[in-house]
DNA sequence: GTTAGCACTCATCGCGTTTGAGTGCTAATC
DNA sequence: GATTAGCACTCAAACGCGATGAGTGCTAAC
């Protein structure tokens, strides 16, 4: 029995415990309830030694130890056995992607509630679409009222995106139809980002009836460009207030209002690079308010570039096995269904 | 110097104090801040009069006294005095309006955020169409990949429905075209209730390839009967968090649960019969959780028939003043942008 | 290297005391 | 008869304080 090695099991007891209860952990608990062959004291002087080596804090002098967040990350990295899910567990997430979907939005909802219910961790989800990469495979112009039109772009991977153009005076449905008709031509196999440059070399040459309408397209392209987002949905804030971490209500609100803001929850999802999936750890989830927070995320590339990352936030202090488990398992069952969805293509 | 008015009186000084303070007053303050040509002996027999008749209570008895909910509504139906909107308040609403909007979504959530923001209370934003109003202006499919098509139905109010169709197999871009004009003529002034029968009907009379497509739009229906609420946005749950009545964490954790809830936000939304502005006070809003809150809403019906709606959440130590004078400002804004956007119909 | 023993620390808890904002009642005053 | 001064009484909240106990670090013995 290394003693190295024996160092590193009380330090995994420690967090396992810590995870467990919130309380800091004193030698006692860890000598009768993880390693009973070794008597407090002993683990007293190797708790010590992990604490000089960084992996452990203590509130104050005679409270127990508290993992740090280097503890945490070589938890994450080296200590984590893999947990499978419960039978129970997998049919829940089973049933949540049984009933055929009808509304795009709805489904991330949802995927967000199921996460956040069965982690009680709070759940983002959100989709996004890299708009350089998607290329058009047809457009429509669906008459709306005298002066108003749905624009309708649908991409070669079956994506649709639509808005409402304020077409600047009187268009007939009948005109609409066949300007669709020769956009759709014209533009056919051109990537998105490229569409309102073309647009507008193309109103230059047409006649004053397509211009008005070709017009009204570019210019409302770049209200699309600002962000790539298409779904975001958070389930499950109140969830936090269940942590004695968040007993403190200034602190339960600090963060419940960046769960509030699109642009915080986007980021906070964002910044896990190429990995497919990523645990973020305290001051690594790159926000003040998020300081004490650690973040699991997981994205999957669909085929036709675009992305679903889903994500769960909860205290430094998390289930990090159960965590990874539930959003691996989710994301794969929404992989498949997506995959079997866009199977015609 | 009527008796009958100076109980009212201090009834209303009590109820505003409260509100600012959020700590039981007692009949020193009054003299001192309210009424000082009364000692507060004399306000402390007017106190226990208005105790006897309902309007006070007192959480023990050597506390000040604390309004009912009955104190409540009788300031809201007689004591309130309009309160105007600063400049700087009216400015903002109209900086919220200001920027043409693009997504429709966004704009319910624009709004939500604004109330929340002015009011520091949450905020809901409903939009719900009554499905049997709604009358069929054209319908176009529009292919989105071999199986499957988008369906768009355009009202004659100019609202637009959309649901992804599954076709159960191969149909050409061009047949869906055909289909689409075929079915807009026969369907065209169709209520939309009335639509899933009549598809059905269609159904049965036609070729087979045309049969799959309307049958596969017969069976969408349904799904979307569920409910007519099209947009629902909430703002500024953590604003809850700065009450003293929601200090505790279990408390706090029950509300915001609900407000996660989207069919308890629609339910506490809806309850306002045909009124155009509704003050819901502590069990008339009609929910085991609520009943501490306050809940302030105004409901515009456009002229297509859409209502929109929008909510204030707080607990009944509500400013009710602000919060009704914002919520209508609001809503009359709300109601000139979508009159103006719609003028062209 | 391990452990028993011991002195020391310090947050937490229980408890009696004080404080002060409040009430209700009564008797005097206007 | 309404108003008010005065007074006894109540009770939550604040305060002080010793006891408790979970924890540590250190030392000496095994």
């Amino acid at each position: 029995m290394d003693i190295i090695d024996r160092k590193y099991r009380i330090l995994q007891a420690i967090i396992d415990d810590y995870i467990l209860t919130a309380l800091p952990v004193g030698s006692r608990t860890i000598s009768r309830k993880y390693e009973q062959k070794l008597s407090s004291a002993t683990i007293r002087n190797e708790m010590s030694d992990l604490e000089e080596l960084g992996y452990l804090d203590s509130p104050h002098t005679s409270a127990g130890r508290v993992p740090s967040n280097k503890a945490y990350r070589l938890y994450v990295d080296q200590m984590l056995r893999p947990m499978p899910l419960s039978v129970e567990e997998t049919e829940f997430i089973n049933r949540c992607f049984d009933r055929r979907m009808h509304q795009v939005d709805d489904l991330s909802m949802r995927i967000a509630k199921a996460l956040s219910s069965m982690t009680h961790y709070t759940a983002a989800v959100m989709t996004t679409t890299p708009r350089n990469e998607q290329v058009l495979s047809h457009l429509q112009l669906v008459s709306v009222s005298d002066r108003r039109a749905l624009l309708i772009l649908v991409t070669r991977s079956g994506a649709v995106k639509q808005s409402l153009l304020d077409l600047g005076g009187r268009v007939a449905p009948d005109e609409l139809y066949s300007v669709s008709r020769i956009l759709s031509a014209q533009l056919e196999g051109m990537r998105l980002s490229e569409l309102p440059g073309a647009l507008l070399r193309l109103s230059g040459g047409c006649e004053t009836g397509i211009h008005q309408i070709v017009r009204a397209m570019a210019e409302q392209q770049p209200s699309q460009n600002q962000s790539d987002v298409v779904a975001l949905a958070v389930g499950g804030r109140s969830n936090l207030l269940s942590f004695p971490e968040y007993s403190d209500v200034d602190k339960a609100k600090a963060l419940l209002s960046v769960l509030e803001t699109r642009e915080k929850v986007v980021s906070l999802l964002s910044h896990n690079g190429e990995m497919e999936i990523s645990v973020r750890i305290g001051p690594e989830t790159g926000m003040e308010e998020t300081k004490d927070c650690s973040i699991v995320t997981a994205s999957y590339r669909l085929s036709d570039g675009r992305v679903n990352t889903l994500g769960l936030i909860g205290p430094t202090r998390m289930q990090y096995g159960k965590a990874l488990s539930v959003i691996s398992q989710v994301g794969r069952s929404l992989n498949t269904l997506i995959d079997q969805q866009g199977r015609d293509e």
